[in-house]
Order: C-alpha cells, then structure tokens, then sequence
DNA sequence: TCGTTTTTCTAGAACGATTTAGTAGAACGA
DNA sequence: TCGTTCTACTAAATCGTTCTAGAAAAACGA
C-alpha cells in the first residue's frame, strides 16, 4: 500500500506549509489566488482528495452531523410515514446549514448497544425522536455536552423541545368521541418492549412510553364516564394495529371506538375491520393520531399536527444560532372524517 | 468553562496509563476485572463519558457509519416509498453491524456542495442509490477511496451493484401494453435538473438519469412500433406525476397509456384522471413502477421490485467481510392490477 | 530452581488535520 | 523618509485517541 497522501505531502510538493494547504480549501481569502491554484492542482495531481474528515473534526471540534434518535429500530420508524415527514423537515433544514443527519435507532430492548452506539457517535446536535424518558442515552448524550432538542416536552435533560400540547389534542378527539355517545373505548399503542405481535392488554402503569400516557390522559380528561382498555399489538406499525384490533374485534367484549394513538395503527385497525365485513364509522368507531397522508384516503378521523413543520422546526433550534426560541408547541386540529359516529344505542 | 474531561484525565485520576483507560472500553479481555472496574467508575464519577467519537475515528481510520447518497433532496427522497424501504432494508443490516447511517443529500443542480458533503463526511462505505452515472461526488468517494455499493449496474467507479434488470423488467411491461393494443405513450421521468415544476416534454437525449433510459429502453423494445414521448413534471414525487399527467391530458394528443418510471409519479398521475373523470384502465392505461404499498390498493399495474431485500444486501455488501458476492440482480416481476386495460379501437 | 510463556500494564509515537501567534515584506499615509 | 497597517504565509502546538513495542510481574512446566 502507497503511503497515504496527506496536506503534509500535498504542502511538500507545492513547496508550501501545511497550513497554507489548509487554508485553501477552508479559508479561500487568507491566500493569493496564485497559490491557492497552484496547491489545489497539485492535491488533484497527486489524487489528494481534500482535508481528512475524522482529522479536522478532532481538531476543529465539529462533526458537522445532527444525530437523530429513534426509539424503534430504522425499519420500523421508516413504516411510520409520520417519522419520515419528520425526517424529512429535518433534512430540509440540514441541507440548507449543509450538515448531514447521522440516523441512530436506540432500542428499547437491547440498552446497551443503542447507549454504545451514542456513545461513539460523531455528532454535534441530535433530534430525540420519541425516545422516552429516562433512556440512557439521553444521559449519555448529556454527558457529552451534546445539545439535544426533543419532540417531546418532558425531556429535562433536552435544551429544548418542539412538540404538541399531547394532552389536549387527545382531549379533543376524546371530545369528539363523547359526543358521539362513545362509552367504550380500547387505545391501541405501540410497546416499545414488545418481543413477539401477540396482541395484549396493557395496565395503565405498563405502558412505559410518555406521549402514550399523556394522550390516554387526555381522552380521559374529556371522557371521564367511559371505560377505557389499553390494547397493544408491538411496535408502531400497520400490521400491529391489524393484529390488536383483530383480537378486539373477536373477542366477547367488543368496545364501540378504537383509538389508534398513531394513524398507521388505526389504518391497520380499519383494515381489521373491513376483513371481517364491518364498516369503520358505522358498525365501530376508529380513530388516529397524525393525519398522515393515507388518513385522508382512507377516511380516518384523526388529530393532525404539522410533522414537516415540526422537523423543521427542530432544525433550526439545533443549527440555527440566530434561533433564539427553545420551546416550540406547534397546533393541531381534530379532523373529522367518516371513520368516525355514533355509538349504538345499547 | 471548565477543562475538558480526556482519557488522560481518567488514567490519573484511576491511577493507571492512558492506555490501560482506552482498553478498559475497547478490548475488556486485555486488562484485570478489578482495574476495569476502578477505571469504569473513576469515569463515571468524573463525568466522562467513554472515548471521543472523532479522536477514535482519526487514530483507528473507523469512522463506523455508512454514507448514503441519493441525488435528490432528502425532503423527495423521503416522499416515495420505495426509498423508504431501501432506507429501512439498509438500516437493518447496519443496526446488526453497530454501524450508524449518514444521509447524504446530492444535488444534480447544486453539484459542487454536495461534493463537499461528500468530501467532509466521516463514513467508511458507500451506498449510492439512484446516482447518476458522472456525478462528481462518486468521483470524490473513489479518490477517498471509500468503497461503494451501487443500485445501479452502470458504476464502474463502484465496487459493486444490487440492481434489477432495468431493461428487461421495463420490457416486461413493454409486453403487457403492446398485448393490450397501446400504440401511443407518453412516459413519465425525474427530472433530476428541475428547477420549476411545470411540466416539459424532454427529448430523449435529455433525461439524464441513467435508470430511466434503460427503462424506455425496455419499452421500446417489446413496443418496436408505438410512438413515444417523455414528459417530466420535475423531481421524482406524486405532485410531478400529478401535474405532468394533467398536462398531457389537457394537451390535444393524448396517448392511450401513461407510463410512469415509477410509482409514486404513476398515482399522480391516476390521481389527475380521477380529478378530469377519467377511470384509469378504461379511459386510459397507467402503469408504475417499484410496487410501492399504495399501488396495491389504488390497483396500479406495476414492476415489483423486492425494495427492502435490495437495502438489505447492500448493506451486506457494505459491511458483511463475509459477502464475497459484489454483484447481485434482484428478480422483478409484472403485477397487473386494474389501471391498465386494452387500448381503445381507433 | 530456572527458563519460558502468559498476563497485565505502560511509554511514547502516531493519526491528519486546524489554530495560534507571529514574521517578513508590500503598501500606505503624511 | 519613517512608522504603521495589511497581506500572505509559516512554525509549532494541539485536538483525544489508539497502536506498537516492550517491560515487569505472575504463572507455568520440568
């Protein structure tokens, strides 16, 4: 193997200083034009192909990557279109502060090696994407002095959040839902814990995912005579809401609403109905949280929050210095579509 | 602000070398259990949260993430689905490796910041998604000497490709329409140079985007007598498809089929019959391409492609020592849905 | 008991850049 | 002409690790 060419080499050959070579391609206006040509053609000659990454971030102390948390794995949080318009607000701001996004799943489960994987991170931000309280990583990421702004409100350990007002906006829904004369309701959630799909009944105080809580909260705000089971099918994910919603649906307790606590869940659980020959909005009452885009086609009554706006909000508190806000609630609006009416009167 | 918290100042305070502090993290086995632990908890007591991610990235060449390219914006890049599931195939592999992702953006208008991304980017692989042939960036990669695994067969400067057979699955569908009578398409491309959105005709010498020409390619060869046309609404995205079919169904010559070189374009355009009454299949043939979720239950006839597999054994060229294979073809197939029907009699 | 191997730890040199402080010479104003 | 400011460049220190080579101590075999 030819030793590797450095700015080092590069400086020899042009008959300059390291830092000269440095120079050019960092800090155009501190050298004549005469030189900095003649150095950047004798980098290209030598196929040098620019200051090393890993070297100038040691030594300039910047990563120039947002580090994006994710409590699911990747595969699971990309199923979510909700996750991708986030991400997607996110990179638009990235892009224009060019900074690449360093996509880091921490899982619930194995701890360990999604805290390890922080650890050896080469980040100077990061976007904590629903990642629950009390992770290890957080701490991890706040022991390294790494700015953190969070979609959620309750991460102390966050310099800043830009989120939703949870419980309101599923005080809303649940508004909606008593009004229609809802009495009985199942929420399905995603269980970060979740080894296997087997559909299960949840304790409240087993549920271990803040937004989850704050969100039943809110329905229980607004619905305080009705009865409310906790069902979920694992992860946030479409088959996991068919295969809660399925198990719902053929058992003897049949409720009269389904509130999905994300829309890709309460898709999978109109899908469950409609298998069985039920008619969402007629026969039972299914509704979402998001207002993706497929909510709208599908006729999902659901709670719809700005996701590319929160992205790019996100953004701007990490990159942007001239940002001088930390705390963003961003609106949400209830949208009523046909999944949702009356309860039968029995 | 207060010094910061280093290796060294561990291996005093623990009373060990520096050395003996780097193990107790990376190798366990080369050092006593009780020195490990003092180690471990000296650090933990001054707040020092392991080895620094670029200082480790420098000495040991490991920058431990991939780079992901893709030509457009990361904001259409998230819009289609099919780059979704490539994205989630790819971050499985990557999760198994401990290895994070670095989205990386590339412009075909703002060439030469996206080359500097790419210059600047701390990663040890490659994986470049749907880059055009000649794009400097690849360039860039291959003076790194980072090494690459393409989506495309063309890239000579990769090290090697997970493709499907463009040509052949594009002929395949070539065969469905010519069966069905159609004499007369206007195929629907990306338009990776696009700056407006209003739709043009291209000439084919312009479309520069090497998938797409194999693709035609393809059509033309099982339809050696129909006339063609390429029509580009802009980037890659259901908008495009939408305003360049609503271009061409308002135009005076309107072809007997739409052919969009990928699904998310190919429901725009079903979309822009559905608004001008029209009924895909009856009125006018559209098909797509990938086999995105949506195009099951909007009934579009389209090429299957296994999207996920395709991330997945990228990664594993990427990252798997054990991977000897470095060019894999995914097997396509034909799904005929009901958005193509016979070409009408005149 | 003595030489050999193994275990456990360390000193000091990289890794490849950027930064700081400073020098020589050109340009400038009066 | 002289002092001052600019411009263009450089030397040397430094960023925080990991790696190489080797030393000291412990364990081992005969």
């Amino acid at each position: 193997m030819t030793p590797r060419v450095t700015i080092k080499t590069v400086a020899q050959a042009a008959g300059v200083s390291p830092s000269t070579v440095s120079n050019a391609y960092n800090k155009p206006d501190q050298l004549s034009a005469a030189v900095r040509e003649r150095v950047l053609a004798k980098a290209q000659e030598l196929g040098y192909a620019g200051p090393d990454a890993s070297a100038r971030a040691l030594r300039s102390g910047k990563a120039g990557a947002v580090g994006v948390l994710f409590t699911d794995k990747l595969s699971y949080a990309f199923s979510d279109p909700y996750a991708v318009g986030f991400l997607a607000g996110l990179a638009e701001v990235a892009e224009e502060f060019t900074t690449s996004l360093l996509l880091m799943p921490i899982s619930s489960v194995d701890i360990e090696s999604g805290t390890n994987a922080v650890r050896q991170a080469a980040i100077d931000t990061a976007a904590i994407f629903c990642v629950d309280h009390g992770h290890p990583a957080l701490e991890m990421l706040k022991n390294r002095g790494i700015p953190m702004v969070s979609t959620q409100r309750g991460h102390d350990l966050a310099d800043g959040w830009v989120a939703i007002d949870e419980l309101d906006s599923a005080a809303a829904m649940g508004e909606h839902l008593a009004r229609l004369g809802h009495r009985d309701v199942v929420v399905l959630v995603d269980n970060h814990q979740a080894t296997s799909s087997q559909p299960i009944e949840l304790d409240f105080d087993q549920i271990g995912c803040d937004d989850c809580e704050l969100r039943i909260a809110g329905l229980r705000k607004t619905m305080p005579d009705a009865r409310f089971r906790v069902v979920s099918g694992g992860h946030n994910a479409f088959g996991s809401g068919l295969a809660a919603a399925g198990w719902v649906l053929d058992s003897q307790d049949r409720p009269t609403a389904i509130a999905g606590l994300s829309d890709v869940q309460a898709l999978g659980a109109m899908e469950a109905m409609k298998t069985r020959g039920l008619v969402p909005g007629r026969d039972l009452t299914v509704t979402g949280f998001d207002d993706i885009p497929a909510a709208e086609t599908a006729g999902l009554t659901t709670i719809r929050q700005p996701i590319k706006d929160k992205g790019r909000a996100v953004g701007r508190l990490l990159l942007d210095p001239n940002e001088t806000e930390r705390h963003l609630t961003m609106p949400t609006e209830l949208v009523v579509r046909a999944s949702s009416g009356p309860a039968p009167r029995n």
